[in-house]
Parts: structure tokens; C-alpha cells; sequence
DNA sequence: TAAATATTTGTAATCGATTGCAATATTTTC
DNA sequence: GAAAATATTGCAATCGATTACAAATATTTA
């Protein structure tokens, strides 16, 4: 690989020079610069962002943390950060963690060691963060910690669920189930709050049997309707997000039941294929794209002027389709 | 951000020890080990990798293109990459292209200025390459440039397509459209000429009709699939993958028609979704985790030994599922 | 034409680590 | 206890760029 030094002493000027005919040409003389750009493509030199990085300690990279990069939810809100992330000049970078804080490690590593500018992370797997406190650039999006003070995007966890069991409650259930993501996560938390209150609202108690555990994949969902449906008898069932939701109508429907004549089923997300599932899955539809282009906009913002953004919190909206109808008595 | 000088000042070492307690710890007496990472435990220090990596000239991660993260046929290549990455102790990050030579060329950059020691490409869009020639490590998978000798993990397109062609005409169908992605693209090269080998073994001919054009995405299905119905009556279909033939299905139930009575589809891939969709669907598996698992260690060998290893073939296998029946007269 | 000013270029320090070589300290051997 | 062998440490060069500052050159002004 040619370095800059090749090129000064083919072009017969100094690194100085050339440095200066890529990063501020109007301040080299015309001739001077064809000279170097003339020798940059001779010995098809390409500059070596590491050094350049060190030097100014700036990477315009910013990383993206992404907990399962199977789950179609996260792919609309990656384009979203590209589209701002490239307008600005910033390349993004994708890291999935597959669930392990480990790797989530690895990749904040990134930033402390300056090969990335900041982070947008879409997971709250992140235990030394917590330690070390929020001391990089970093924004939270979808997931965020209660307790630390980190600008989050967000939607309205427990505002969405309570709209979800407040529409299937309109609808005449009564016998309304739930499958949560990590019982231990803050979304999930809220999420539940909001089912409790939308019950609790209506008059209902609360039956532990009526909530199953999943880890928001289509296999968990898969397994968790399996368990619910033995142990609780439900004519409505809410799913934290549609990747479960589908794969828990999978499982309604191979298990005899009739979607949404046996079953109303809602989700939460409003993925590409919820649309064209059979039934066609109603929803809680989160801003995908609006999360991901508000994440980069906030992390840009920190990164020019430091400014501190709180929370933000985007709209949702309930998407209606034929997953979900009136209570009729069996 | 402390740097290893603040540390060597409190451990009272040099730098090099410093350095040496954390690449080498064996040679460095245990005493003194001790106090370094006192030291870097008091101050938080933690590495610049930028200067590490400016010194070692390497960085122990590989990058991996993209063409389009909502396309869930990656995720699965993605997680076989990562495995084998993790177990030899490279970084994986991801870049997205979006169909987009630009930012594929903003990624091969990485590698370039020593950002990253290789590549593995999952987009034949590539253009600059091409002229630079096959100058860096890199490793494509499932796509290919027929005439640059770079290594390759991939499947037998011809074969495969040929097989679920072959499978069809067993069946008894006359009549069968495909739906190719980008014409251009050699896969699909491959694929069509697959088509036409069975078809003109089985006797039939060609019918230019017969063949509508996508993108890979689902959309792209749904659309091609509205043009192949006006313009051509087939009692059967292929796609060359399994998001097309989803939105094509959901396209010709929308129109009306019984699948797989009225028309029998066979995609390409398997997806997660494709054993789930109503009807679940036919289709040629492609080992996708594998395919991952290959190109990483055919990357790791160039790597480490410089060897150029060439084309490497996996197997695909037809899986029958409830899209595709026996051809039936209307 | 000389002086003042502006433009262009070069010199050398710097970013934060790693590492060859030399210097020093420790242990072993006789 | 001295010499030899070995283990540990430090000095300083180095990776490949950027950039403050100074020096050289060109241009304008009087």
C-alpha cells in the first residue's frame, strides 16, 4: 500500500502538501494540486484512516447496536439512521449482538478506542455502560434504562399496550392474554403496566395465568401460545411485538383455532409481513423509520455541540386488520 | 480519555511495560503486572485501538456488505459469519448498501485505509473493484463475478433452479413463469439458464411472456407478479427468492386465485417465514448458516496464510411444502 | 523599485500505542 | 562470592497521517 510519503516525493513537494491538496484544496496552488492528484492516482494511493483518525481523533463512523438482526423490526429503523448518517457524511456501521452483552462490549469498544465516533443502541444489554455511566456519544432507541439518563427515542410503551387491550376490551374480550418480551426489561415492564391498567380500567383482575414469557423471536412466540393455551382459556391474545404475534398465530391455527374467530390476535410493531399474513395481523404500528432518522439527528447534535437531549417520545398508532373482531360466545 | 502514558506515570513503569503487561503479560514480573493493572483499573484506561491498530497494521475485524438489510435471507448468512468470527477473535460489522455501489465502495474503504483486515461481500455491486482488481481480502458469498477469480462460497444456481423447474414439470405444469431478480445479475444469469434447460429438456419452449423481472424484495414479487398475470396464463411459478414469491403469492390471492390449486409457487432460499405463510411454501433451501460459516473461514485462511482458495459449491435441497400441487386442469 | 501583504510551501511536532535493542536487575552455577 | 545466564525494564524509533508555525515565494501597493 502507497502512503502519502510516495506520493509527496513522485508529486516533488511534502507530505504537508499533499495532506493539505486532499483536506483543503483551495489552499494549494492549482498547479500544485493536478501535480499531487496526477501522483495520488499514479501510485493509486488511498490515505490511511487510521493514521488520519489518530491524528484527528474523529472517525465520522458511528456505530449501530442491534440485539438480533433476525428480527425484521430493527432493518426499517437502520435505514432510517442511514438516511440522516449519510447525508451528514457519516458511514454506519452495524453490530449485532445476538442477544450477549459480551459483544455489545466490543462494539462500545469501538468508541472508546476512538474507531467510531458514537453509538445509537438499540438493545439495553449494555451492563458496563451502567458502570462506567453515559460518558460516550450515545443515543437509545426503542429500549431504554429508567434510571440513566441517556436521550432515548422512544414510543409510549405503556400507552401503546393499554390502546391494544383497550381496543380488544372495546371489542367485547374479557378473557384477554399476554406474551411479554424479558420479563426483566423496561419496555416489557411497561408494556405490562399498560395491559394492567387497561384491565384494571374495565374492572378486571388480573389472572397470572394470562401472560407468558417470550424473548420477542417468532419461535418464542411460537412456544409461549403453546403454554398459554394450556393453561388459560383466552378469546383475545396482545403480543408484545408482531415477530411473536405471528409465530403465536402459527401455532393458534395449527393447534385447531380459527384467527380471529377463536382468537383476536394484536401485535405490536407493524412489520412487512404483518400486512400480508393470513389473517393479516393488527397492530400497533411504531415510526420505524421516524425512530431511526430522530436517533442519528440526536446523535449528530451531540456530537457537533455536546448538547444533552432527553427523552423523546414518537407517536404510534393502531392499525386495524382482520387479526382482531367482536366477542362472539363459542 | 487517560492514555497509556498516565498510566505508565502511576504504575512508576515506562510505557513499554505498560504495554508489554497487556500483550504479553507472561514477561512481565508478576509484581509489577500487579501494579499496572492497579493502575489502569484506577484511571479507566482502556486501549486506542486506532494507535494499536496504526502500529500492529491490523485490527482483527472484517467487515461484511450487505445489499439490503430488510431482505431476511442475510440474517442467517450474518449469524454463521459471526460464529466462526467470534471463536477466532474478529469483530464483525455490517454495512448496509442499500443497493447502493457508493456505499458498498465506502465500505471497502474501511479495509483500504486499515479500518478493517477483510471483507466478505453478499453484493455482486461493486464496480470499483472490478478496476482495482482483487487487491484486498475478500470473500463473496451466494453472489459472484464470473470472470474475477476472487474466492467464492455459493450454490449451484443453474442446478437449483433447474431443479425446482424439473420438479414442476413433474408435477405435470405446462406453463411455467418465473419471476428473475435484476436481469443483469449473474445469479440470476445462472438461475434463468436453469429455467431454460428444463424447459427445453422437457421439449417446451420459451416464451419471452413467461418472465417478469424483480429486485429480491417483496414488493418487487407483489408487482412483477400483477404484469406476469395480465400478460401470460401459467399454472405455475418460480421465483428466484423466497420474499418474491411471498409477495407474488400474496399478490395472486389478492386477484383471486387459490394457490396452490390454481397456481402452484416455488421460491428460492427458505425463509424463516416461508414454512409459516398460508399456504407454506415450496421452496429450495439454500444452507444459509453454512454458507456464513464457510466464507469466514475462507476469509481467516487468506488472512493468516495469504492462500487463495477458489469457488466453493454447497448443496441446496428442494423442500415440498403446500404451494405447489399436482397440475390440474381448470 | 522597494516595502507591505498575501499566498503557497516546508519543517517538525504530534496523535497513542508497539517493539527492537540496550541496560539493568535477578537468579543460577561453579 | 564472582561470573554467567536469564529475566525484567526502559529508551527511543516507528506506524502514517495532520497541522501550527516558520520560511519562501508571489502579488499588490505606494
Amino acid at each position: 500500500m502507497p502512503t502519502i510519503k510516495e506520493v509527496a516525493l513522485l508529486a516533488g513537494v511534502s507530505t504537508a502538501t499533499v495532506s493539505r491538496a486532499m483536506m483543503n484544496p483551495q489552499q494549494v496552488a492549482e498547479k500544485t494540486r493536478r501535480k499531487v492528484e496526477a501522483a495520488i492516482a499514479e501510485v493509486g494511493y488511498s490515505p490511511n484512516a487510521i493514521a488520519r483518525n489518530l491524528r484527528t481523533s474523529e472517525s465520522k463512523t458511528i456505530v449501530v447496536i442491534i440485539p438480533d438482526i433476525e428480527n425484521m423490526f430493527f432493518a426499517k429503523i437502520v435505514r432510517g439512521i442511514q438516511t440522516i448518517a449519510q447525508q451528514q457524511g457519516y458511514k454506519v456501521l452495524l453490530g449485532d449482538t445476538v442477544h450477549n452483552a459480551t459483544l455489545a462490549n466490543d462494539y462500545l469498544e469501538l468508541v472508546r478506542s476512538k474507531q467510531a465516533d458514537g453509538v445509537i443502541s438499540l438493545t439495553a444489554e449494555l451492563p458496563k455502560v451502567l458502570q462506567h455511566g453515559t460518558s460516550m456519544p450515545m443515543v437509545m432507541a426503542c429500549e431504554y434504562f429508567p434510571d440513566f439518563p441517556i436521550p432515548t427515542v422512544r414510543i409510549d410503551n405503556q400507552a401503546a399496550a393499554y390502546q391494544a387491550v383497550k381496543y380488544l376490551l372495546e371489542l367485547g374480550h374479557k378473557q384477554i392474554a399476554y406474551i411479554s418480551g424479558p420479563l426483566d426489561n423496561p419496555i416489557c415492564i411497561a408494556r405490562s403496566a399498560g395491559y394492567r391498567q387497561a384491565m384494571q380500567e374495565a374492572g378486571y383482575s388480573i389472572n397470572e395465568l394470562a401472560k407468558e414469557e417470550g424473548d420477542f423471536s417468532f419461535h418464542s412466540g411460537h412456544a409461549a401460545f403453546e403454554r398459554l393455551h394450556r393453561q388459560y382459556k383466552m378469546s383475545a391474545l396482545f403480543c408484545f411485538n408482531d415477530m411473536m404475534a405471528l409465530g403465536a398465530m402459527r401455532s393458534a391455527i395449527s393447534l385447531g383455532l380459527k384467527v380471529p374467530d377463536d382468537l383476536s390476535i394484536v401485535g405490536m410493531d407493524d412489520l412487512l409481513f404483518s400486512q400480508y399474513t393470513d389473517p393479516q395481523l393488527t397492530t400497533i404500528m411504531q415510526p420505524q423509520t421516524l425512530i431511526g432518522e430522530t436517533a442519528m439527528q440526536i446523535l449528530i447534535k451531540i456530537l457537533n455541540a455536546k448538547t444533552v437531549h432527553q427523552d423523546n417520545v414518537l407517536q404510534t398508532q393502531l392499525l386495524v386488520r382482520s387479526s382482531s373482531r367482536r366477542y362472539q360466545k363459542l
